[in-house]
DNA sequence: TTCTTATACTACGATAGACATAGCAATGAC
DNA sequence: GTCATTGCTATGTCTATCGTAGTATAAGAA
């Protein structure tokens, strides 16, 4: 159990993705190497299941885009940039969090089952 | 957000059955009742998302059933006992747990985002 | 006596987040 | 000239959870 399975994080991508857009706009790659670099190395978050949740934060007006067309190596880029209402979301992630915790931890034994 | 969303906990109802069932068998009815109670009404399983958790945890060999025709009220029961493979997985997902709860809370602001 | 509540499940189909696989396109290092 | 890195998009699959419904018995309220 070296690494995190997906079904554990999954609903908290997204909730990853806005603490990173929280400072500055971003855009995929950068955000799936910070959350690699951030996770030390932990978590890898993978390619379909970010770009898809960029699609589901826009959808739900948790982040807005735009493209920047000049990149150093001319390829095109899709930033995102986090709204009030994503950062609203967040912050009731961060409360539901704490909930959660709290709950699993019922049901976890510190020992670990020795 | 009084109440936990299952996205979340998503992948640890399995867990929190067998820790459940660690001292002595147990079923469905009974099961959702302590889950409510331990997590003081801050989470209630839905009844088919436990059933299916049963078939799940029985096929993969972290329990075994066996039925009791008496019950108090005449119906049938179907009790579940935990295995040592069961004992096993769940050792696991509470290693995993330490470590997902580390990486999720990378992402979480401890001001909430103020 | 009829109705509701609690008990104890089973069946079936829908939903949605995550994933596998593949493809496209440009640059720089070797 | 091939490979790794960058930066995406498309399409279909998987599966835990959920919504809805049905079945059946017993106790207690109306």
């Amino acid at each position: 159990m070296s690494s995190i399975s997906s079904d554990i994080i999954r609903g908290y991508n997204d909730t990853m993705i806005l603490y990173l857009l929280w400072d500055a706009p971003s855009y995929g790659y950068e955000i799936s190497k910070r959350i690699k670099n951030l996770s030390e190395e932990k978590y890898v978050i993978k390619e379909t299941t970010l770009y898809s949740a960029f699609t589901r934060l826009e959808k739900n007006g948790f982040v807005e885009s735009f493209s920047e067309n000049v990149t150093i190596n001319g390829k095109r880029r899709t930033y995102y940039k986090i709204t009030e209402q994503g950062r609203q979301y967040y912050r009731e992630k961060c409360a539901e969090w704490t909930l959660t915790k709290e709950v699993v931890e019922k049901f976890i034994k510190q020992d670990g089952g020795i």
